[in-house]
DNA sequence: AACAAGTTGTTTTTT
DNA sequence: ACAACTTGTT
């Protein structure tokens, strides 16, 4: 059989070189960032200044003055942005380009520590834990520690996974959290203390990592192991950090720790657009980079080169509210356009048919979809919507909220693929064993207990076969065995052990899910065809955990792929992206601000900037919306109030709009 | 100890 | 509307 390879085309050859006009293709301030080469950088890159093109051009600059692409290192908000810079950097002086290292802090982490794990004392196979994999190991322990009884109210697994992690980001310790934060769990202060110990012993025995370790882990290599981090700063003698406002202290030391060698740092950011609080960021990081690097040069794009004047002026004018000042006005470059819109709908429905409407009119004036998005503050703000978008056959993806692989059924194909790789990830394990009929929690525990000393996959099938039989669980240990031993092999290609785990799994769905199989059915076929890309179980399982695949499930034909897809999008999804035309639904006071972030005015200020974030995504056209005649359960209250962030703006920056419907009813 | 049915609470954003 | 927890039955 004949076989080949196929490589990505490059858009230039990389032989090919040519003087790049730096002069002719960025403003003076961008190309200063350009090719300000040596030396740490702060960049504060206003909404649509062409921060992704100068960062472009700059890779394409150090390219061309001879540095080799592997020395460079693009930390990003998401892979994706590292790519499409780096594809774009390779148009520009040629395919060496992709060799630039890049990706999230989380994924930089992952692939430095699997290298230097025996350092730290770990196995270079460690499992990463996902959200709710945390919120699993945090509730076994909570149980077995007798804190589940309920005249305790001692809070739920994800709110103390919650606090766990908080403390971690913010680089404080629980009890100093809970002081200030969460007075009203202080009275469990000890126990959510000595829970929080149990929990980092348990993932340190059994090879397990949590995305905040990740960090940790990185942090306390580069700072603590003078050699290791010479060696990475002597590998990565240029460093680019991306979305700067959204990053930690954690991340800020070690961006601090790899540059100790050279300094060569450039930091890019825009504190009006901090917009992650949540996980411990704080845009205070920015004006701290020059403490942290002395001698910084701090160069300022304030030309916007995205949005038409009024948009820009309703920007301006949400922002200019803000409690803290910020540190820029955006000036327009493109000229007059039409003036966005607040659009007052008599419900929901009303506001997803407007929506609808409006897309559909678009696109007959030759609008395309793809330059069409819908942002909410909430993942379910367009569930209804969603459903309108279906009857009227308009193809969409959504991104943000649920994924696809947080969904159970591929969470439990996964598992038998993390054992074989880590022989002592007990989640997986659990997961795994709790399948069976006949075996709860207890049996689990047992069995789990009972192979503690396996780690690898021969002795784990010796141990299942040694594992005392009685019961209805008997006849499906040994096929499970019979699995696991089947897909060990590394020869197999992890499309194809997938396929084997499926087919081993998919009877045990059907008994599950007696309703909705075939849905989830579908679900698997769609993961083995994503498993089928990778070479290695490693880099699949990483992916799995640090880059989900974002689309929600290929539900979405060819053919309408050809004619384009609309967005949906959480704001927190959109960051870094530009349409056409926005729509920004769910404008109501109590859902964006969500009324659980009213108590704080930090908070407050947070979804204002959110607001900024939506509003500066649009190019052309910008619609707000919001239904009146709210009630809403889980605010416990009637809603209706336009948003405050809206409230009180003048007509001519924001002119108010109402919907009347005609016709009847649908 | 495991499972099924019934009850109570809880809602964001993401690596 | 859904998930987590509780209670009752096998």
């Amino acid at each position: 059989m004949e076989t080949y390879t196929l490589r990505p085309r490059a858009e230039a050859p990389s032989d090919r070189r040519y003087r790049i006009d730096y002069e002719g293709e960025l403003n003076p301030a961008q190309h200063a960032a350009a090719t300000t080469l040596d030396g740490p950088v702060l960049v504060v890159a206003g909404a649509g200044s062409g921060k992704t093109r100068t960062l472009v051009y700059r890779v394409a600059r150090l390219v061309e003055s001879g540095v080799n692409p592997g020395q460079i290192l693009l930390l990003t908000f998401t892979r994706k942005a590292a790519e499409e810079m780096l594809r774009r950097a390779s148009a520009l002086v040629g395919a060496s380009c992709e060799q630039v290292a890049g990706g999230t802090f989380h994924s930089f982490a992952n692939v430095v520590l699997r290298r230097t794990a025996r350092r730290l004392g770990m196995k270079p196979g460690f499992t990463i834990l996902d959200r709710s994999d945390s919120e699993d190991v945090v509730n076994l322990l909570r149980s077995r520690a007798g804190l589940d009884r309920k005249e305790r109210r001692f809070p739920r697994k994800n709110a103390i996974v919650e606090i766990f992690s908080m403390a971690v980001n913010r680089s404080t310790t629980v009890p100093a959290l809970l002081e200030d934060g969460y007075a009203h769990l202080y009275e469990h202060l000890e126990d959510l203390v000595r829970l929080e110990e149990g929990y980092r012993r348990y993932k340190r025995d059994r090879d397990l990592v949590d995305y905040d370790d990740l960090l940790v882990l990185l942090r306390d290599l580069v700072r603590d192991y003078a050699d290791v981090a010479a060696q990475l700063s002597r590998t990565y003698r240029y460093i680019m950090v991306d979305e700067y406002q959204d990053t930690n202290r954690l991340q800020a030391e070690i961006v601090r720790g790899l540059a100790v060698a050279h300094d060569n740092v450039m930091a890019v950011g825009d504190d009006s657009q901090s917009i992650y609080s949540f996980r411990g960021a704080t845009f205070r990081n920015i004006m701290e980079f020059p403490d942290l690097f002395p001698a910084t040069r701090i160069i300022k794009l304030e030309e916007n080169y995205r949005s038409t004047q009024p948009i820009l002026d309703l920007a301006n004018a949400v922002i200019e509210r803000a409690a803290e000042k910020h540190t820029k006005i955006l000036h327009a470059h493109r000229g007059p356009g039409g003036p966005p819109m607040l659009v007052q709908c008599a419900d929901e429905q009303a506001q997803s048919r407007f929506i609808c409407q409006r897309i559909l009119e678009l696109r007959e004036e030759g609008v395309s979809l793809d330059d069409i998005a819908v942002l909410f503050r909430s993942s379910f703000h367009s569930f209804d919507l969603e459903l309108e978008l279906q009857r009227a056959d308009v193809p969409f993806v959504k991104r943000g909220g649920f994924k696809f692989i947080e969904t159970a059924h591929v969470k439990d194909v996964l598992a038998h693929l993390r054992i074989v790789a880590n022989p002592r990830d007990a989640v997986s394990w659990h997961r795994v064993l709790l399948l069976l009929d006949g075996v709860g929690p207890k049996k689990a525990d047992d069995i789990f207990t009972h192979l503690a000393e396996a780690t690898t996959i021969e002795a784990v099938s010796e141990g299942l076969a040694t594992y005392p039989r009685r019961g209805a669980y008997t006849k499906d240990l040994t096929h499970l065995a019979a699995l696991l031993a089947e897909i060990a092999p590394d020869e197999l290609p992890p499309g194809e052990k997938v396929a084997r785990i499926v087919a081993f799994y998919t009877p045990m769905l059907r008994q599950i899910h007696r309703e909705d199989f075939p849905k989830r059915e579908k679900d698997l076929e769609h993961f083995i065809t994503i498993a089928g890309r990778y070479r290695s179980v490693a880099s699949l399982l990483s992916d799995m955990a640090l880059e989900p695949p974002t689309d929600s499930v290929g539900n979405v034909l060819a053919a309408e792929v050809e004619e384009g897809l609309l967005t949906l999008s959480t704001i927190h999804s959109a960051k870094g992206l530009e349409w056409h035309t926005i729509f920004v639904i769910w404008l109501v006071d109590g859902r964006f601000p969500s009324y659980l972030n009213l108590h704080d005015g930090d908070e407050v200020e947070e979804e204002r900037r959110l607001l900024y974030v939506a509003v500066t995504r649009a190019k052309d056209n910008l619609y707000l919306s919001y239904p009146i005649d709210i009630y809403d359960r889980a605010a416990g209250m009637v809603l209706g109030q336009p948003s405050r962030f809206v409230q009180g703006l003048p007509e001519s920056i924001l002119p108010g709009m109402q919907v009347i419907e005609s016709g009847g009813f649908r």
